[in-house]
DNA sequence: CTAAATGTTAAGCC
DNA sequence: GGGCTTAACATTTA
């Protein structure tokens, strides 16, 4: 389930669930004082990328999905123990599974860089080209998947972004020209909100170009898959269209 | 049935 | 302590 998109329509689902008071809470989270949270109301419901947090008077609570997170709203999964369970003074309740639930203290303002996030209203495009200038000899296909400069962006934006943008993913992002450098933050964002309209209408995998796909639709070769990068993850990609940027020439 | 996958974090080791 | 590697987590799909 889980890139930023994703936990938009999740943000959105638990709206309505803002200015409600925990009448219970539960669940096999370790670490969560879940004794205190019933009379507490939800402030706010937002997101930072691939976090999901309810924001409560005394502390916000954290979900992260990880790779196989859940959620059900209103309803409970079928055979499964909520990390988190909460139950509402007005009725209606929020369970979340198989995920990373934490505490935050404090302000979320001061917690989290916002500008970071792609599908946050205060990203700032200017940020990211400064931390990825900061970082010449870093992988493309690792700078996409930095939280700290694209928050949201996974696995599956990051192909589709690189071949989009025909950039080999194992490109430096020093021997990007500047546009394509700027073309890199505009994208891993626009295409980011695509992905949410697509996931919206349960038509996401038909727009995959080259995520799990064998054959380049641009040129019809073979496309290479290979685990890349410090974190190793999958990546495809088309040898003829995607140019390696390097900087030794 | 087995393997792999939209992801992160903590522990362990130089 | 930093930086890197590895394991751990645990569910669904191919």
């Amino acid at each position: 389930m889980p890139e930023g998109p994703s936990l938009v329509i999740l943000k959105e689902l638990a709206k309505p669930y803002e200015g409600r008071t925990i009448a219970k809470a539960h669940g096999n989270s370790k670490g969560i004082p879940f004794d205190e949270l019933p009379g507490q109301p939800i402030i706010s419901v937002r997101t930072w990328g691939k976090h999901f947090l309810m924001e409560l008077p005394l502390l916000s609570l954290r979900v992260h999905l990880l790779m196989f997170g859940s959620y059900r709203i209103d309803e409970e999964k079928d055979g499964a123990s909520p990390r988190l369970s909460l139950s509402f003074e007005e009725g209606g309740e929020l369970n979340f599974y198989t995920c990373s639930v934490k505490t935050i203290d404090g302000d979320l303002d001061d917690a989290y860089d916002w500008s970071a996030d792609v599908m946050a209203d205060a990203w700032k495009p200017a940020a990211a080209l400064k931390k990825l200038r900061a970082a010449p000899d870093m992988l493309v296909t690792d700078a996409l998947l930095d939280q700290t400069i694209f928050s949201g962006v996974g696995n599956i934006i990051k192909n589709e972004v690189l071949f989009r943008l025909r950039i080999h993913p194992l490109s430096t992002v020093g021997a990007l020209p500047a546009p394509k450098l700027r073309e890199l933050v505009k994208q891993a964002r626009q295409y980011s909100f695509e992905f949410l309209e697509w996931k919206k209408a349960f038509a996401l995998k038909q727009h995959w170009l080259v995520h799990t796909k064998r054959i380049c639709p641009r040129c019809n070769i073979a496309l290479h898959k290979a685990h890349l990068g410090k974190t190793q993850r999958r990546t495809f990609w088309c040898e003829r269209c995607q140019k390696r940027y390097s900087a030794v020439l």
